[in-house]
DNA sequence: TTAGTAATGTTATAGTATAACATTACGTAT
DNA sequence: ATACGTAATGTTATACTATAACATTACTAA
């Protein structure tokens, strides 16, 4: 699914982009948020919030849940994390959006996701939506199956 | 979302669709199973592992969160109700299902859920899928959104 | 029968998320 | 600088969702 890259690279884009969202937004990466999304960054696997909460703890922040749950709504708001539901775990979101959109292959033998960003996606379930009188506001699609690297094993 | 309909018809479907399932399945439409399965299918609004779990308490089945639990693994695995993941909730399937897909419009105004069976999607993701290399083995779309119901209101 | 499997009962606990209220930090107007 | 309003975080408790593990019962088919 991924090339093996230097990933380190993910993180400083990602945390770069942030910075420039909240400047957008008006609003403040602060380190608690900024430390969640470095986490979340740390893999192109999706990570759970407990999982966050346990590794904030081993550094100097304070490890109850509102405060990992309040990060990632403040980062999936944003949209610079995704929440992957059939998993409950989140994911660094690694597009750009103009609509409120996550769409992502789930690889179940690995677990890495990539997130689609394909328009075409959106421009068929918005039709198809229209056809019914719907007006959509949120799509979510989450296909699971076997990425390129383990379809070769 | 729906016209107004006869909703007792839409039970009595649901329920003689499962019997043929399960023939075909080799399965047994157990009284837990089909009991779930008509709670679920009382409205067009999924509704929560919980709730059932109440709802059969007040009758005369077990009311254990194992036995609900168990009785929808069931009827989800046989494609007879589908999870809405971003809700925790479950809803009674109102297609036939050739893959393992589930594709929904969901009303967040007054939470009516209609699933979607156009192929369209699914060839649109499929070929998006492969383009990448990715063998997908299960597809979940959730929609939300305004209804044409409420839309007008 | 009887053995094997499927389904359910039962107890306990794991995992996920939020409510409610207190405190602190920050931005801004005076 | 001070005071004020808002944003963010701290803290405690609890709600909500789901499964593990093992015991018992029901069904099926030699
Ligand atoms: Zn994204
Ligand atoms: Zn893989
Ligand atoms: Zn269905
Ligand atoms: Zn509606």
């Amino acid at each position: 699914m991924w090339q093996r890259h230097q990933h380190s690279q993910c993180i400083k884009e990602a945390l770069s982009k942030a910075e420039q969202i909240c400047i957008d937004h008006q609003c403040r990466l602060t380190p608690i948020r900024k430390k969640v999304l470095e986490l979340i960054w740390k893999s192109h696997k999706p990570i759970k919030a407990y999982d966050l909460l346990a590794q904030l703890s081993s550094e100097d922040f304070i490890e109850k849940p509102p405060t990992v749950y309040r990060a990632l709504e403040f980062l999936i708001d944003n949209n610079l994390i995704h929440r992957i539901e059939s998993q409950n775990a989140y994911i660094g979101c690694n597009t750009d959006h103009e609509t409120l959109d996550s769409k992502f292959l789930i690889c179940d033998q690995c677990n890495e996701v990539e997130e689609l960003s394909e328009p075409k996606i959106n421009k068929t379930l918005s039709e198809i939506s229209k056809k019914q009188g719907f007006i959509p506001s949120l799509v979510n699609v989450e296909i699971h199956g076997t990425c390129s690297q383990c379809a070769q094993h």
